[in-house]
DNA sequence: GAGTAAGTTGATAATAATAGTCAACTATTT
DNA sequence: AAATAGTTGACTATTATTATCAACTTACTC
C-alpha cells in the first residue's frame, strides 16, 4: 500500500507548478532543479498528466508546462489515478470480471471500502488546497521537496 | 496502492481459519487447498503472523495454526501491518526523520489523512465480522478463494 | 524410542515492477 | 537558420514480489 515515486513526484511536481506559475509556462528543468527530481524521469511523468488533460505544454524558447485548469479543479485523485493507476488496492473492486468469485467475495468488500476512504480524501484536496497550505506553513518561498 | 498477495492471501487465509476452527488446529495444507494457495508460500506467511501473535501454531500429528485470539479481537489492520508493513503511504508519515523537510512538507499531511483513513476501514473491521458477512453471502460452506 | 506428521527456516530463483538514463526526434520561437 | 524545450522509445539497473526446494526441528503415536 505505498506511493511510488511516480506519484509523490508527480504531485510535488505539480504543486510547484502552482505555485510558480504566471503567465508564462514553466520550465520543466526548472521544476526539476526545485524539486531535485531528475529531469529525464520527470519528463516521461509530463506525459500521463499531458494525456489526461491536466496540464498543456509548449516547446521552443519561452516553452514549459502549464495547468490546464484552475488549480482548485484539479484534486490529488486525479493525479494519483493518472500516475499510478486505479486507487483500488485489488483489481477485482473496479473490474468484478477478474474473478469467478467477485460476488461473494468478502474480503473484496473490505478492499472496496478502503478504495472509497482513499478516493475521499483525494478527492476532497485539490492543487489550490495544497498551495495555500504551503503558503501558511512558509511564508517565505522554499523548496518543497521531500521523498 | 496496491494490496501484494501478501496481504490478501493472508487475510483469507485467517478467514479460513477462522472459519473451519474448531478444537482442533486447521492443517495449512487445507487451507492452502481451499484458498487455492501455494502451501510453501503460505507456510512462509505464517511465520509473520506467529511473530504478531495473531496465530499459534503446534508441530507433529494433529498439529496446525489456530487463532491466538478471538475472531471478534483481531484486526484487519493487524494483520495488513504485519503482512504489508506499515500503512502509511509514504514512510516519512511513520517517520518524520527520514526526511529533513517532514516539519513543512504539505505532501506528507496529506499522505498522513491517507493513512488515517486506511487505518479507519482496516481497524474497524475484524476477523469475526469477515466471517458473519460471509455466513450472510454464503449460507452453505463454499471456497472463499478470490484473487 | 522409532517412525511419521507437521510446522520452520534459509537458500535460491523466476518474474515483474520500479526508477531511471540516453539519445534521437519534433515543434516553436526569435 | 539556430537555439530552445518538450516528446518519445529503447534500454538498463535495481528492487520487490512470488514463489520453490530442501534440510531441519518438534511433537505425537505406537
Amino acid at each position: 500500500m505505498k506511493l511510488s515515486t511516480r506519484g509523490r513526484y508527480g504531485t510535488r511536481a505539480l504543486l510547484d507548478l502552482a505555485i510558480h506559475q504566471a503567465d508564462e509556462p514553466v520550465l520543466l528543468r526548472d521544476i526539476a532543479r526545485r524539486q531535485q527530481i531528475s529531469l529525464p524521469y520527470l519528463e516521461h511523468l509530463m506525459a500521463p498528466l499531458r494525456a489526461g488533460r491536466l496540464i498543456r505544454s509548449s516547446r521552443g524558447i519561452k516553452g514549459g508546462i502549464s495547468l490546464a485548469k484552475p488549480a482548485p479543479e484539479i484534486t490529488l485523485c486525479e493525479v494519483i489515478c493518472l500516475l499510478e493507476g486505479p486507487t483500488a488496492p485489488v483489481e477485482c473492486v473496479n473490474n468484478p470480471a477478474v474473478c469467478s468469485r467477485s460476488e461473494f467475495c468478502v474480503t473484496r468488500d473490505v478492499w472496496a471500502e478502503l478504495k472509497t476512504a482513499i478516493d475521499g480524501v483525494l478527492e476532497a484536496t485539490t492543487l489550490s488546497d495544497l498551495v495555500k497550505r504551503q503558503q501558511q506553513k512558509e511564508p517565505t518561498e522554499q523548496p518543497t521537496y521531500c521523498i
